[in-house]
RNA sequence: CGCGGGGUGGAGCAGCCCGGUAGCUCGUCAGGCUCAUAACCUGAAGGUCCUAGGUUCAAAUCCUAGCCCCGCAA
């Protein structure tokens, strides 16, 4: 029997761990990987290849990047390669049930979530922004919903205060290639039926904006503290410096929570070597690194030493 | 040519607009003080002011070119 023909769609870093288990099993044939278009990137904003497809490269594979999934010329060019599945992770497409129904095994996505909690374009970092204790990956056959279809295996993992949304997304990266490698031999020899997903618990993650990162020192302190975590690295979360002759830009990397009377959100209650402790709508938070537009990444320490940061400064 | 900020002792910054003695906070070293400290006091070492040209009596500062770093943007 000849091995299984596969292809592959994913863009973003978090698939190509998958991508790669995949290519580790010589039962499988991964015959074609589909990635979204080169992209500007970097400060000259040239066309970057995306992660995925720098992967796949390295692996000497056919790479497709169609502008839109859906285009029926390029739904035609999927058919001809016959793929027997396609397996879908972090890809950044609605596809339509024209691929969908394409494989018939169909197809399986790689969802860095507890289904049905957290369906969309950002679970990881919805997952810390609410607070939950725990998030996972779930391997589901996809459907015509976004991120409805039914399950297949799921596993969890706990989130602790020392993550952000890098070193989950890493975690979750890493299951859900393991995950997706143990499910697949199951799966193809009908061992798993697919459940459906409870209509209980369904929220929807949607993509976050760098917006979303300002901090809004009126909320608690957690709340803060979990946006802090779920906006590093990327977009990061950050306030306004008051400055002349306009407030300057400052991202806030690290924190952690500081039981604090009452105090005026966004006010420096104190600023040495320990952190710069600002107040809340709830407790307090010492930030203890952070970074000034056009500069770098500095601990607190550092940054004092050239920036006077008095107690009593209102950030926001 | 996508937009913007920056390169000044080991770290972080001021000084530049308006040219004229290299400054601040921290660290390091030495000494002192204290029951004690990321504490305090005293003293010291440590700098091709990114590079190369130019203007000038005189350049960290003004002009030109180059190299490097960072933010935005994705």
């Amino acid at each position: 029997m000849p091995p299984l023909n596969i292809i592959f769609m994913g863009t973003a870093e978090l698939a190509c761990a998958s991508l790669q288990a995949l290519l580790r099993e010589p039962a499988f044939a991964v015959t074609a990987v589909v990635t979204q278009p080169d992209r500007p990137k970097g400060r000259d904003l040239q066309l970057q290849p995306s992660p995925v497809k720098q992967v796949a490269l390295r692996a000497g594979m056919d790479v497709l990047q169609p502008e839109r999934a859906r285009h029926p010329e390029f739904i035609e060019r999927l058919r001809a390669r016959q793929p027997d599945l396609i397996i879908v992770a972090a890809y950044g497409q609605i596809l339509p049930p024209a691929i969908l129904e394409l494989p018939r095994f169909g197809c399986l996505n790689v969802h860095t979530s507890l289904l049905p909690r957290h369906r969309g374009a950002a679970p990881i970092q919805w997952a810390i922004l609410e607070g939950d204790t725990e998030t996972g990956v779930t391997i589901m056959k996809m459907d015509a919903g976004l991120d409805t279809g039914d399950m297949l295996t799921r596993l969890a993992t706990p989130i602790t205060d020392a993550d952000n949304a890098q070193t989950l997304h890493d975690r979750l990266a890493e299951l859900g290639a393991g995950l997706l490698a143990r499910t697949l031999p199951d799966y193809l020899a009908g061992h798993i039926t697919p459940q459906p997903q409870p209509t209980e618990g369904a929220t929807y993650a949607r993509k976050i904006s760098k917006d979303d990162g300002r901090l809004d020192w009126t909320q608690p302190a957690r709340s803060l503290w979990n946006r802090l975590r779920a906006f590093t690295p990327w977009p990061g979360a950050f306030t306004f410096l008051p400055a002349e002759p306009k407030p300057r830009l400052l991202k806030i990397w690290a924190a952690e929570i500081v039981v604090h009377a009452a105090s005026p959100p966004g006010q420096v209650i104190a600023a040495d070597k320990g952190g710069v402790t600002v107040g809340c709508g709830e407790n307090a938070l010492r930030v203890t690194a952070l970074q000034l537009e056009g500069g770098r990444r500095l601990q607190t320490a550092e940054f004092l030493a050239g920036h006077p940061l008095r107690a009593g400064t209102v950030l926001g």
